[in-house]
RNA sequence: GCCGCGGUGGCGGAAUUGGUAGACGCGCUGGUCUUAGGAACCAGUAUCGUAAGGUGUGAAGGUUCGAGUCCUUUCCGCGGCACCA
């Protein structure tokens, strides 16, 4: 049994009435609603399978000599029914009672208990040696019309499907190893393996072997996919069973016994319960000295009993108030919403600022919110959506994970490793700037990247480098910078390259090239005796979505009485990004020879001319002939010879 | 086991999407300045080679005039799921 983290008391199991969001019903939705979201693809891939729709077929199996209800399983492998040899039922199964002859019931009650002390856990746990036992019942098998054993074991789960199983050891790995293990029948039918030795699970183009049977029908010679289907009309046909989807998705539990937590607005009378009428909503936490769990191992509230009970007005007790509170994700569901409305006292917000707002264009999140957080509030917005509450279906239009800054040793951050970079320290002695710097440079926003603060003094480096270019030693706008000063071609080029490329990469969430441009700007301005205003004012525009104080501190410099934060992003122009003279690669045989200057869009023939005239090249060609040339204008020149 | 992501210098990472691999930064080497240390600045820095030149994006193949980028096989690392019938 295992212990609390805290104090080390024992955790046992208990049942305990609890609420459930019944968020199984929208597992079709959540699935078809990730179709048309901007989100990574591995996060929907994680809900998706988190979801875990599967197709496939419930199927009656009569029990044999018995007038009990048929057993009913659910399968996505009908094609291999004729290979089913025996059948499995959960241990909380309701018809094992029914089912168990008077023979096995020792044993099979016995069997059953000791499941019970199992946690789920050890239930789960894939390696697990199987177990189980005969329940002495056998089922008929409605094609092959064979008998079956009819078993309990606990590698069936109560909780997925319908609880039970028909078991093909010949194609399934947890039926094979069980069957091994017990002796039972393995029957091959699907072709391709040897299932003495193992299951053969692939179904590819795989070939039904036999499954025919003169009273019912043949599906040999078939694949797997057309197997599948034929079996499934079958069913349909003989009424035997029906199409039926399953999902991995669980209800969700949805009480915590806490005190912090939005509690239910729910009171229970003697006729039942009743939700708290509106105008007593919201119903508050009481302010208490003490919230530390109770004894029982019920909610802290319900020892509070001013709070609990609930009084009419000549003071009689009307009825008890709920006790669970929500989890977390209560308040994390739809704290997006009340953000487009937050101070409205009527409603939790209102149609026209939900609809003016919402969807949420960009949500950079991590990663580690991929299934709960991210699943959650989309099954609340569907909700809502089919409330007629808000005017979108999906909440998060684009998402993004960020990644993980890990300590300079490569690996997670954390005390006990002791490489824990606190941001406070660092903000101390190089300042917010810098620091806001480092993270955009560090490497692309999705990405994990281990801390370096090497990396870091080398943005300080910079920040002061930019400091040292507008500001001067008396801390005035330096006197390079004047009004009257004409750009030369380089600097202005850079200048308008640099504008648009940093724009453009904000747009695309690439922090780090966008610094890295600003890097090579700054490294040329140093360079420069004099620099015009005007540029500088660009400079100090685009620097400020990484370095917000300084360049505010630019920007008053400058003599602006504003904020910065007012002003529009600065505009560039195309022709000055470009240069009028390109270096062309020359290539032969796909080797690079030599690089030639030319005027930009330059034609072939010019271009031919130009490196053929170089020594370099001429050296290579002449070894044979040229048989093709191939020409990217502003690239690339690349002579083929034989 | 299944699904997803990723392997580029000593390090973090660039590469206009098939067209000069290594931008920018760190580190390192040499230099200027300095009594010295630090800072700052200048030059160099994938690798083998004195050079000419050769080789290089985890590995092996393939497509192409040309591959870090596309295709096939394979190895390694990280993340998620895991008896879901």
């Amino acid at each position: 049994m295992g212990k609390s983290d805290i104090g080390g008391h024992p955790v046992y199991r208990t049942p305990m009435k609890q609420w459930v969001l019944k968020i199984t019903k929208y597992a079709e939705s959540l699935l078809n609603g990730l179709e048309d979201l901007d989100w990574p693809e591995n996060i929907k891939e994680l809900q998706k399978n988190w979801i875990g729709k599967s197709e496939g077929v419930e199927i009656n199996f009569s029990i044999k000599d018995s007038s009990e209800e048929p057993i009913k399983v659910y399968t996505t492998r009908s094609d291999t029914l004729f290979g089913a040899t025996y059948m499995v039922i959960a241990p909380e199964h309701p018809l094992v009672d029914t089912i168990v002859t008077e023979k096995q019931k020792k044993a099979v009650e016995k069997y059953i208990k000791e499941t019970q002390k199992k946690s789920d856990f050890d239930r789960t746990e894939i390696n697990k040696d199987k177990t189980g036992i005969f329940t002495g019942s056998y089922a008929i098998n409605p094609l092959s019309k064979e008998e079956m054993e009819i078993w309990v074991a606990d590698y069936v789960l109560i909780s997925y499907g319908t609880g039970a199983i028909m078991a093909v050891p010949g194609h399934d790995e947890r039926d094979w190893e069980f069957a091994k293990k017990y002796d039972l029948p393995i029957k091959e039918v699907v072709k391709g393996g040897d299932v003495t030795k193992a299951a053969f699970i692939d179904k590819g183009d795989a070939i039904i072997v036999n499954s025919s049977h003169p009273d019912t029908l043949s599906i040999d010679g078939l694949t797997v996919e057309k197997a599948i289907k034929k079996t499934i009309q079958y069913i349909e046909k003989k009424e035997l069973g029906t199409g039926a989807v399953n999902y991995k998705l669980r209800d969700w539990l949805f009480s915590r016994q806490r005190y912090w937590g939005e509690p239910f607005p729910i009171i229970h009378t003697d006729d039942g319960s009743e939700t708290v009428k509106e105008e007593d909503l919201p119903v508050m936490l009481p302010e208490v000295e003490n919230y530390k769990p109770s004894d029982d191992g019920k909610s802290p509230l319900s020892t509070i009993k001013s709070w609990v009970e609930v009084k009419d007005s000549s003071g009689n007790i009307v009825g008890l108030r709920e006790t669970n509170t929500m989890p977390q994700w209560a308040g994390s569901c739809w704290y997006y919403l009340r953000f487009t409305d937050p101070l409205n006292r009527d409603n939790s917000w209102s149609k026209k600022k939900e609809k003016y707002w919402m969807p949420v264009d960009l949500y950079i999140g991590g990663q580690e919110h991929a299934v709960l957080h991210l699943l959650y509030s989309r099954f609340w917005h569907h909700v809502l959506h089919d409330l007629g509450l808000v005017s979108t279906k999906e909440p998060f239009k684009k998402l993004y994970n960020q990644g993980m800054i890990l300590g300079d040793d490569g690996a997670k951050m954390s005390k006990s490793r002791g490489n824990v970079v606190n941001p406070d320290d660092i903000i101390d002695e190089y300042g917010a700037d810098s620091m806001r710097l480092y993270e955009m440079f560090m490497g692309p926003l999705n990405k994990s990247k281990p801390w370096n603060t090497k990396g870091l003094q080398g943005c300080y480096r910079f920040v002061n480098k930019l400091w040292a270019i507008i500001v001067d030693e008396e801390g005035k706008l330096s006197s390079k910078i004047a009004e009257d000063i004409t750009p030369d071609k380089e600097t202005l080029h850079l200048h308008h390259t640099t504008i648009k490329k940093v724009g453009d990469d904000i747009e695309n969430l690439h922090f780090n090239t966008a610094v890295s441009q600003l890097m090579i700007y700054c490294n040329h301005l140093q360079k420069c005796n004099k620099i015009s205003r005007d540029l500088i004012v660009d400079l100090v525009k685009v620097s400020a979505p990484f370095m917000p104080h300084l360049s505010e501190e630019f920007w008053s410099l400058l003599g602006n009485k504003d904020s910065l934060a007012y002003e529009n992003w600065p505009d560039y122009d195309e022709q000055l990004t470009q240069t009028d003279e390109v270096t062309v690669v020359v290539q032969v045989n796909g080797k690079l020879r030599a690089n030639i200057t030319l005027a930009k869009d330059s034609d072939e023939t010019t271009a031919v001319n130009a490196a053929l005239a170089l020594e370099k090249v001429e050296n290579y060609t002449s070894k044979g002939s040229i048989v093709k040339t191939i020409y990217v204008p502003n690239r690339l020149l690349n002579f083929v010879v034989k």
